[in-house]
DNA sequence: GTTGAAAGCGTGAAATA
DNA sequence: TATTTCACGCTTTCAAC
């Protein structure tokens, strides 16, 4: 499924998206094209989805981070509620979730006034009974990269 | 703080990490170099603060995502416990939140048995009272971008 | 901000194992 | 099949403006 070489390729992506072909090609003893092939595969089969910058929320004005549970009156096995949740460009993640709560979303926005307003978008969606905010005071870890198995040295 | 050339290399950016500096530069009808330093002083000044490549947590076998909330018994202000929670790898969230939880946590796991034994090792950490897990059925929106004002046209 | 030039990189084709 | 080598064009980067 994913060999070691693999795994080197992605634990150095991990660290820095755009460490380019010929510097990870280094880093793991091959020829560049042969990297380059490699992610591409990978890209094709659906592992690597996309390169992403991460971004300060903070000192782009969007000082409030929050997470919010919503419940919802839609049909059993349904998740158009959740779907029209992520269409609103403040929402980062919706998780459909088990227990009470059908959705947890995770939201950005300036301030607590846009807080309410956004809510208030909530409300307004089909099927969407309550929601349940709960504010971030402190992000102390975020977007840590996935725990890869280590690749094992060849013997 | 922010301009409006800046605003719109971090959107290219949001949508592909791995953009080159002339292709973006093509974009927004500049030169390569000036992006290149324009890049520079958005990661200098942490408005940038890494690249990172999004993976398919599933086909790496990491079947399970999970939102934990920890209670913990520690001194009004401190966060001890939860950078304690942060060092785990299988831990890719911490937050610090307002609400009778003091922590709310984002988890990867490849199935229920790894997150009993993580579980297990929340556990073990000086002053967490409780934990409430909450299973993800079905990831409907993840890592999307931040919503950044759009560039207003040169008038 | 721009340009220009040198060094480095991306990428396909062909060769190799 | 997966990889290396090679060659071309493009990109990065810095210095000078």
């Amino acid at each position: 499924m994913i060999d070691d070489t693999d795994r080197h390729i992605l634990h150095i992506l991990q660290e820095n998206a755009r460490a380019s072909n010929a510097s990870i090609a280094r880093q793991i003893g091959m020829a560049p094209s042969a990297v380059l092939e490699r992610i591409r595969k990978l890209e094709k089969r659906g592992v690597i989805q996309g390169y992403e910058v991460k971004l300060n929320a903070k000192k782009l004005g969007l000082a409030l981070t929050a997470f919010i549970r919503v419940g919802s009156e839609e049909r059993v096995g349904s998740t158009q509620t959740g779907r029209n949740l992520a269409q609103l460009p403040e929402v980062q993640e919706v998780h459909h979730v088990a227990g009470p709560d059908c959705y947890l979303v995770k939201v950005h926005v300036p301030d607590n006034e846009s807080l309410g307003q956004l809510l208030q978008r909530f409300g307004a969606i089909e099927g969407v009974s309550y929601t349940h905010t709960v504010l971030v005071l402190t992000p102390i870890k975020e977007s840590a990269p996935l725990p890869l198995p280590e690749p094992h040295p060849a013997s």
